[in-house]
DNA sequence: GGCGGCCGTGAAAGCGCTCTCACCAGGGGC
DNA sequence: GCCCCTGGTGAGAGCGCTTTCACGGCCGCC
């Protein structure tokens, strides 16, 4: 005989009555609330699992105004999202680091101005606590849409336009492109190259500036000696093969992502240099679907991006429980990962 | 000076005072019920601009028990979800059907047990009103924990186990693979081989089952003249060499997804074989970021992702409005995309 | 002119939960 | 012996919305 005298799932009140206490006392065992006695404790519990009790969310949300949801918002071209793997990564690094959290994933994928409409109606429509953003590239208007809404939001990296205020984390892009360039030189290199990124992200910038500063390159040198290869595969081996014939005695190339190496790995096997006899490279990313299996094994600066997406999760859950956070932003470290390419 | 007397966000009761109706109107205005006159109307909507006015998901849920959110399931060994193209292009097709739609979407990744624990958790939880379900692999829990749930369903492609009652919608492997084999009978090739996907996957299963249909193969036959490449670039090219090693008169062969067949065609490369002169390819997908752009280009049996995604999203939606569905199975054609490589 | 019907509207119930507040024991301090 | 405090509990308000129900006014019909 059930306590249940209505269909459908069971409320608290349900559970309440076959444990033979008030809701309130229900939900404050659900809610893990100290001053509940042992005794009340149990009967709940066991009410619970006996009518398969499963809390409603929205009637939860609604009084302590919290969904309990969370939105991850990349805000890049089309194309990119199929041809990187590094957003793959990125998605599953998320998706695992929310769901330990307990908390759900709304993923929002934004390519055109109608999507940024509508991620920003839906930001601002109180769907989630939060937002993970993942805005790189100069001249998008999400970040400045994003900091007019009441919602926490941790940035992946620097996104462009006034920093102040924002929550982000970042990893040391710079320190990276240094380390990457001194290993060139230590090396014994002369003539060093580098294929960068899309210049209108923060994230190639520093990279080239790492490079910059180890290298001592003046405007002219950048001129010659880098060229951007756009973050994608195609644009690495276009690039690389632009470097070597304007600097046909090019013996080292810093190159600002492991799938732009790649690419600069086939060109330079097109043009017919060994690697890293002739042309020393060095990649950036660590990616473990890359690094590892290209040939020879690419010698690269490892971030951890898993590690990035980590941080930012634990950074906006402080931030949704209004936990004091150390610093609004933070840099994680990089370091050099020595394989057959340099 | 504001209607509102308190802080915050305004609600329904603030449209209403602002725009000198009562809630019931108001609500009716934002729910678009007919009977409302047009003053009022004109009355709520300046009321709702005004304001700013967002309504509550939360009090709406409770009421009409209607989330307006979907879950996005992938059930799926952990590397896969990396290397494969396919899934980025999913997960896009995916938020973008949705996101037209105007439902949320929340992404459900799944790797382990304890993942598989967590969905079923989450689904049954009632956090979302239905789900979108890629569980392929034969020995999959999903499928048959997903129907003990009074949840709206719909699969990608065929799941294992009793199909009874489930909805899904799949592509015409069977045909596609047919449509691929018989090309190449056209071409007037002899030994014709098939480089398939894991056949603990109905899509391989029934690919491969395509190749046996055009090609009359006996039981000795499939044993020689197919291998198993495991729907991975690597595995591709790995099944080829062994296919070229064990049939070396081999003049053709359909490999069972593009992503393979790049690596055959690197397989037939190192091997020293011409494509399509030696030995002609057709793969399976026609993905825009693969089959165009390999050497030579890949003659393809093309299925149409982004429309099973959105067939699939039509689908639920309409179980979600309880419309009548046309069929609980919907089976997409293929069609053969001939380029370079046969 | 009277009446039924329909249209637009508002009052109010209630969705399932959390949390404040009040209450009641019981124990310790004076 | 009185009071205060504390730990456990329950009653009940209220979160913001949808939806039922009842009501008043207007039209058209006989």
């Amino acid at each position: 005989m059930s306590v249940q005298s209505h269909p459908g799932r069971p409320t608290l009140e349900d559970v309440a009555a076959k444990a033979g206490v008030s809701r309130a006392t229900a939900s404050r065992v659900l809610n893990s609330s100290p001053r509940v006695s042992p005794e009340a404790q149990e009967a709940v519990t066991a009410a619970v699992t006996a009518l398969g009790y499963q809390p409603n969310q929205a009637a939860r949300a609604l009084v302590t105004r919290r969904t309990g949801a969370v939105a991850v918002v990349f805000s890049e071209p089309e194309p990119k999202i199929f041809a990187d793997p590094h957003f793959a990564w990125l998605i599953r690094a998320a998706a695992r680091s929310l769901a330990d959290a307990d908390v759900q994933m709304v993923l929002l994928l934004v390519h055109s101005p109608e999507d940024m409409a509508r991620a920003r109606r839906f930001l601002a429509g109180g769907h989630v606590d939060g937002a993970l953003v993942f805005a790189p590239h100069k001249g998008d208007q999400l970040p400045a849409a994003a900091r007019k809404l009441p919602l926490p939001v941790v940035y992946a990296g620097r996104p462009w336009g006034p920093l102040r205020g924002l929550h982000l984390v970042d990893h040391d892009n710079e320190g990276g492109g240094v380390l990457a360039t001194e290993h060139l030189i230590a090396l014994g290199r002369k003539r060093i190259g580098s294929v960068t990124g899309p210049l209108d992200e923060h994230s190639a910038v520093d990279r080239l500036a790492g490079w910059r500063a180890a290298t001592g390159a003046s405007d002219e040198d950048v001129a010659l000696l880098t060229e951007d290869g756009g973050f994608s595969r195609e644009g690495g081996k276009r690039a690389m093969a632009a470097l070597l014939a304007r600097v046909p005695d090019l013996d080292a190339v810093f190159v600002a992502s492991d799938l732009m190496a790649d690419g600069a790995l086939e060109a330079l096997r097109a043009a017919g240099r060994r690697v890293p006899e002739d042309v020393a490279v060095v990649g950036f990313d660590d990616h473990p679907a890359i690094a590892p299996h290209t040939t020879p094994p690419l010698t690269t600066v490892r971030q951890d991006t898993g590690d990035q997406v980590k941080h930012m999760v634990t950074h906006l859950l402080r931030l949704l429980r209004e936990e004091p956070v150390r610093a609004r932003r933070e840099v994680l470290p990089t370091a050099l990962v020595t394989r057959g390419s340099a």
